[in-house]
RNA sequence: GGGGCACUAGCUCAACGGAUAGAGUACCAGACUUCGAAUCUGUCGGUUCCGGGUUCGAAUCCCGGGUGCCUCGCCA
């Protein structure tokens, strides 16, 4: 395929001879409105440079590029030149390069098999899995698919909170008040409410949390009593866990959590000290960090157990021995950023110059409309019912739609629509922002979401059967182009086009939302085709381009919702 | 108090330093005897939090202020 602005840039590099290729490429638009043109140069910043008045340069610009047939107009408007892509070409170009290349179609080589560590969702056990883990699970599992497509090595890795003072508070909290058959039946709430209970209790009895902090303190010398509970909580907790991922579709390589490198620290605590990087502190161990702005860093506390970051420089070491990453990716919320710069700087004074290969991907924080979540007080909305409530109200609008269906299609699309439609949403907006759980954001269908996404494929893939195979085998053997001619077709292969280019863009941003977005500007645009031009037309040779045009827009929206993490009906 | 992030249409959000700031939603008005109406078309909707500065050009960059959220050694 080629790249149009890669060969602006080479021609205007010959009439710019004072800038690189690579600036000229930067200065390259494409305007917002299509009538301006489908890429802009403007010349504004080159008056200085060649001292001449910026219209004057576009004017000289503009005849050196109308001598080049890629463009079918190219039109100058006071200091901007105007480039017209010609369109006959252009489309029959994309649309078979995503019909041949399929599901491949995107893909990039960038990766060369480069090996990618992913750490997402890592949930808290035995505390519940609420509508807060969401974000970290499905915006991390969706980059892990991304860098999969741009040709990576990934390792997708869920960093249990498995381990630490609240499995201390725990295990006390369940020998004084715990019962085993409740927590058999229901493992999560039910160890919920004994953490609950231990901070209700500690209120009256502060002696409770010594109590915890020695329990712990046992768990980690490795003592057979509290390993055993504290094995049981984490078993029956991953039990839980697994159903929510199932659901989602999210699968892992590993659940080296936290307790994993409990005994991998003492390496590091000694190596911090020995590197003369730690000093005491009021019974505790820490890094001083002030000179680089930041409050120092806990490594031991005053009883000489380990904390969070200890662990996590223990788990860098290990991922770079391990797995020899060229980027080690953690989508962890942005609370924690301060954590996260404190433990980059630590590895860069102990001299790991792969520090700067580990990228912490924060996102914002999710409230309810009471209020910030709380496990503590328990005013929390569970992931899993979220999602059940979405697959509920589907099955409902399907049942509604198409009372004939059977009951495991209706099923089995219910789900796909439902956690899909919960999945787009939160993937809609960029991750950083904040933002306000409601059901009736979740449970909107209409408009730029999940369903209308999904929605538009299942209508591509109806039309497609409508077609009937001789003519979908047609269009992928080559089609004439002077059949597809309205703005709204030419739109569409646009935005298939720029497909590849967004999928990079998202991987370097780790920012799935730029996918997200594209493909509901497809899904809007291959709309606007729809309603604008009759596609099973009479005339076969014209049915056969089109059709090719329907094939490339399925393949691209399916492909896209793929690397969200979404499945992708043929109906529903 | 120190540090960080956010602020754009009634609401939810877009916009590589570029041309008249765009979508969805809500409201209103239209389009199913025709390829799927979970769709499409149109109308309405703006002091881009405020004030300076840089620039040919600022929602975007810099400085100051405001509001909200996060965070600042013994949780993670």
């Amino acid at each position: 395929m080629i790249n149009y602005e890669e060969k602006i840039a080479e021609i205007l590099a010959q009439q710019i001879p004072d800038l690189e290729k690579a600036e000229i490429l930067g200065m390259i638009e494409k305007p917002q409105d299509s009538r301006m043109g489908d890429y802009a140069f403007p010349c504004f910043r080159l008056a200085k440079v060649m001292k001449k008045a910026p219209p004057l340069i576009a004017g000289g610009i503009t005849e050196a590029i109308e001598s080049n047939t890629l463009f079918e107009k190219v039109e100058q408007v006071n200091a901007y030149v105007n480039m017209f892509v010609s369109r006959d070409e252009f489309v029959k170009n994309v649309i078979e390069e995503v019909v041949s290349g399929g599901e491949d179609y995107g893909k990039s080589g960038q990766g060369e098999g480069k090996p990618v560590i992913v750490e997402y969702s890592s949930p808290n056990i035995a505390k519940p899995f609420h509508i807060g883990h969401i974000r970290s699970t499905v915006i991390g599992a969706s980059i892990a698919h991304i860098y999969e497509f741009l040709g990576y090595d990934v390792t997708r890795i869920n960093h249990l909170g498995d381990y630490g003072t609240q499995f201390g508070k725990m295990i006390v909290a369940y020998r004084h008040w715990g019962n085993k058959q409740d927590v058999i039946d229901e493992p999560i709430r039910t160890l919920l409410s004994y953490y609950t209970r231990f901070h209700i209790e500690v209120e009256n009895d502060p002696s409770l949390e010594d109590e915890a902090r020695a329990t712990f303190a046992r768990l980690e010398a490795g003592e057979t009593e509290e390993m055993e509970l504290w094995q049981w909580f984490r078993d029956e907790s991953l039990r839980e866990f697994s159903r929510v991922y199932d659901m989602l579709g999210i699968t892992y390589d590993s659940y080296a959590g936290e307790s994993f490198y409990s005994d991998k620290m003492p390496r590091f605590v000694k190596e911090l000290s020995e590197k003369g990087l730690m000093e005491e502190d009021q019974g505790a161990q820490i890094v001083r960090l002030e000179e680089y702005g930041m409050s120092p860093a806990l490594i031991t506390k005053s009883d000489g157990s380990t904390l969070y970051i200890t662990r996590d420089i223990a788990a860098a070491v290990y991922r770079k021995e391990t797995y020899d990453f060229y980027k080690n990716i953690y989508v962890v919320a942005s609370q924690q950023n301060l954590h996260f710069q404190q433990w980059i700087k630590i590895l860069e004074l102990m001299g790991y110059e792969w520090a700067q290969d580990c990228v912490h991907v924060p996102f914002g924080l999710v409230s309810l409309e009471d209020g910030t979540m709380s496990t503590r007080e328990g005013r929390v909305v569970f992931l899993e019912e979220v999602l059940k409530g979405a697959v509920d109200k589907t099955r409902e609008i399907i049942r509604e739609k198409n009372p004939d269906a059977d009951d495991e299609t209706v099923e089995e699309i219910a789900r796909a629509v439902g956690i899909g439609a919960v999945v787009f949403n939160e993937l809609s907006n960029y991750r950083i922002k904040d933002y306000v759980f409601s059901w009736s954001n979740v449970l909107n269908f209409e408009g730029e979401t999940g369903p209308y996404v999904q929605y538009t494929h299942a209508r591509a893939c109806s039309i497609l059967r409508n077609a009937g195979e001789d003519t979908v085998t047609a269009a992928s053997r080559g089609f004439d182009p002077g059949y597809i001619t309205s703005d709204s077709a030419y739109d569409l292969a646009k935005l298939l086009y720029e497909f590849p280019a967004v999928i990079e863009d998202a991987g370097a941003k780790y920012e799935p939302s730029v996918v997200t977005r594209h493909i509901v500007d497809i899904a809007q645009s291959f709309n606007r085709f729809y309603h604008d031009e009759h596609i099973l037309v009479e005339d076969e040779d014209e049915r056969v381009a089109k059709i090719a045009m329907v094939i490339a827009a399925k393949t691209v929206i399916k492909t896209g919702l793929g690397l969200l993490g979404m499945k992708v009906p043929e109906r529903m």
